[in-house]
DNA sequence: TTAGGATTGG
């Protein structure tokens, strides 16, 4: 979090402005761009009188002028100040002076402007975070000089790892367990929630209230909340956390790309910018480090022997016992199994007795027992509700054939064990209402057909949405390998939204680049990032014949770690080879194990010995040493493959250094073993296409950058292999048949992230896939 | 104060 400050400098020699932040001109200025690192400087032109708004709020004007940059176009800007920023800067801008802003917000206005004002204005205050710097004239009045405001943030939020015993902090976690709101023995409802941070420390934190309002509105693990003011003990070797007085929350959906909307009770809380870039920060960070459990299990999914969470609506409850009670709820969609009936008087049975009657297959009993019957009892009928760690139990009566499912919500807290009401406005009830209510119209249209369908036949009477939903849910040729939990984005969606996000995409590949699959593939350099041709064999030629031209140094011949052979070919020209077979504890080895060096061969020779031998790496000699080649050439070559290094990033080292590999007990001749001893950078060879996506919102265009994941074909091998640029060709045939229309092409399921790409003039937002791969069964 | 995560009974 920026310090907020505001400071008077006599000369900007005194204090420099912090080395991250980079001045933005006035025309690369555009609303929605991600400003963070920029600050604006210019001339104070004009200012206005300082006012108040009508939420009392303190309030200054400025104009500023890029004193630097006078565009003819745009050569100014309106800055607006707020709160007690508007009032410090009021008492000491003057005109003349240099002003510096970093840490604004850009806002533009509807209305075009005509004089050569930016149609974009500033918005400035502690609250955004913002800094100004002011650059007073020498010799301006000693008063002014001596001001020096700094307001520390308003809030501080401690990271877990640095929780100490007996402090009260603020912090920000994602949900990592949690049991939803429960009677306590003593006088308040108690909720136990474990969190993680990017810290990657663990905190158990137990919250207790009076009042269920004030307990955070957690509804599934993933969930990200902010506590203030909880109280923090060791207890059993470890932190905890406490309600202590004043404790309040703010609990988000943790969903990438999600709107960051607080669920809270308070009516005043503090909720800015700050707090929204934190949520979506550790939105990002969760959706790759937490395991959230797979896709919401359905009434048609469970299995005896399952724990499972169900989100449904309560239809009917009643009376059964002292410690038991029973709920009676519905999904829309059916159990597979017979399912039990609790015996209860009718009288005893509160809900809608028609609805009830008409639910009677969809609608499951359950069970639930002991601390739960109390917070069961006072459920509305109607309402949502997500039960946590219900028990389903295969179980046959005596007199029953076959055996049936029973529903329990035992006794206890154990795995968060209870019940959660969930209001209208959570994204999962919104879809169950629409589902329920698409049901409840194909009922009334054939519910005498449905209800005469015999319940064994399991899925007899599946609705026509259901049968849509599964059309919709044709699978896919493309699979995720992680975060099956996300639910899809539209791509509309993720083209407005900003950068960088992760999301989950359901899509069709209209098109791709480039079409001649051999060029997709390219040598990437992870440290400086480049991404470089492949040589082709021509190049590797040319190097090899001018290192020919170095007459091997037979000083350099059988050292106590490598014997050397030299041939001399018989050609007209005749060349000299030497091979220089690396030892293993003084030993020569299988050639199927050995590592040798070669000087003077040509592409055919050395492509030859690959085969032969373990690696062949080809050198040259110099006065005192072996060389490598130019490192436009292999470095390496291994099986079919030819390794080349970074030239940027590489330092080379003697060759000698590959003595340290022979020495190991069992030399695996590693390429990046090796790479790492000769100092050389390795690039990896990889398959960089742009795809096309389309869905029914809107269209993208997403890179692949994969190394060997997504088609399973290793981007290394494929130059070498008919087999796998066949087998690649058939696979981009299966996720784009060529001569389709987009309606018959098939479905991809993707995640993508957004990344933010600038360049001297402006932003952009690229798209990368990542943690997808080819569907087993497409190739 | 309460709970302090860690299923399986009715």
């Amino acid at each position: 979090m920026p310090v907020q400050l505001l400071k008077i400098i006599e000369g900007q020699s005194e204090t420099p402005l912090p080395s991250h932040l980079q001045k933005e001109d006035l025309k690369h200025l555009q609303e929605g761009c991600d400003h963070t690192n920029k600050y604006i400087q210019g001339i104070v032109t004009l200012s206005y009188p300082l006012t108040k708004l009508k939420d009392g709020t303190d309030f200054f004007k400025i104009v500023v002028q890029d004193s630097d940059d006078l565009c003819p176009q745009i050569n100014s800007i309106n800055v607006f100040i707020y709160g007690k920023m508007a009032e410090d800067c009021a008492k000491i801008i003057r005109h003349g002076e240099t002003f510096i802003v970093a840490g604004f917000k850009v806002i533009k206005l509807p209305t075009e402007r005509e004089d050569a004002r930016h149609d974009c204005h500033l918005e400035v205050s502690e609250e955004a975070g913002s800094t100004i710097y002011i650059y007073t004239k020498p010799g301006a009045t000693a008063a002014l000089e001596t001001v020096s405001v700094s307001v520390a943030p308003k809030y501080v939020y401690t990271p877990l790892n640095h929780l100490k015993d007996g402090t009260v902090v603020n912090l920000y976690g994602v949900v990592k367990f949690f049991k939803p709101p429960y009677i306590s023995k003593g006088t308040d409802y108690c909720s136990i929630v474990t969190l993680v941070d990017p810290s990657n420390v663990k905190l158990t934190c137990s919250l207790f209230s009076g009042n269920l309002d004030s307990l955070p509105k957690i509804y599934k693990v993933g969930d990200i909340v902010r506590f203030h003011r909880i109280k923090i003990r060791e207890y059993n070797g470890q932190m905890q956390g406490i309600t202590s007085g004043g404790f309040a929350s703010l609990t988000f959906d943790g969903t990438v790309g999600a709107p960051v909307v607080p669920r809270t009770s308070s009516r005043v809380y503090t909720f800015m910018d700050e707090e929204q870039k934190a949520v979506e920060e550790l939105r990002v960070w969760a959706a790759s480090n937490i395991s959230i459990s797979g896709p919401a299990t359905k009434l048609s999914g469970v299995q005896p022997m399952l724990f499972f969470d169900l989100t449904c609506q309560l239809v009917g409850k009643a009376k059964v016992d002292g410690s038991s009670f029973l709920l009676k709820v519905w999904d829309g969609t059916e159990c597979p199994y017979p399912t039990w009936k609790v015996p209860v008087e009718a009288k005893d049975l509160e809900g809608e007795k028609g609805l009830l009657h008409q639910l009677r297959n969809l609608a499951v009993d359950i069970l639930v027992y002991d601390n739960h019957v109390q917070l069961a009892e006072s459920l509305k009928i109607g309402s949502f509700l997500r039960i946590y760690s219900i028990h389903a139990k295969e179980a046959s009566a005596d007199n029953e054939d076959v055996s049936h499912m029973e529903f329990h919500l035992h006794g206890g807290t154990c795995y968060g064990r209870g019940i959660g009401v969930l209001p209208e406005s959570n994204p999962d009830v919104k879809e169950l209402k629409e589902f329920l209510d698409s049901v409840t119209l194909t009922d009334s249209q054939n519910m005498e057909s449905v209800c005469s369908m015999d319940i064994d036949s399991t899925f007899g009477n599946v609705t026509d949405l259901e049968l849509h939903l599964q059309r919709c849910q044709q699978l896919s040729v493309t699979v995720l390998t992680d975060h099956q939990d996300l639910s899809n984005t539209e791509l509309k969606t993720i083209t407005s939204s900003t950068a960088p996000q992760q999301y989950r995409i359901r899509a069709k590949l209209r098109t791709y680049k480039p079409q001649k699959l051999h060029q997709s593939v390219k040598l990437h350099c992870s440290k400086c990032n480049s991404l470089h041709e492949v040589p082709d064999r021509d190049d590797f030629d040319f190097i090899l014949h001018g290192s020919a031209r170095t007459a091997p140094n037979p000083e350099l011949h059988n050292t106590s770690w490598y014997e050397s052979v030299t041939w001399t070919t018989q050609e007209q020209k005749q060349r000299e080879i030497v091979i220089h077979f690396v030892k293993h504890d003084e030993m020569l080895q299988h050639p199927e194990d050995t590592l040798i060096m070669i000087e003077g061969g040509t592409l055919k020779e050395i492509w030859k010995l690959t085969k032969r031998f373990k690696c062949v790496i080809p050198v040259r000699s110099t006065e005192d040493d072996l060389e490598l080649l130019d490192l436009s050439a292999p470095f390496l070559l291994k099986g079919n493959v030819k390794y080349y290094g970074c030239k940027q990033c590489s330092t080379p080292k003697p060759v000698k250094n590959l003595n340290s590999i022979a020495a190991e007990q069992q030399p695996s001749w590693e390429p990046t073993e090796i790479a790492q001893v000769l100092g050389i950078e390795l690039l990896q060879y990889v398959f960089i296409m742009k795809f096309t996506l389309v869905d029914e919102t809107g269209s993208l265009n997403a890179y692949l950058f994969d190394y060997e994941k997504f088609f399973q074909i290793p981007a290394s091998e494929i130059l070498t292999s008919n087999f796998l640029q066949q087998k690649m060709q058939m696979t981009m045939n299966a996720l784009c048949p060529p001569g389709r229309k987009l309606g018959d092409l098939p479905w991809l399921e993707c995640f993508i992230k957004s990344y933010n790409v600038r360049d001297t003039v402006k932003n952009q937002v690229y798209y990368q896939i990542f943690d997808t791969t080819v569907a087993e069964d497409v190739v």
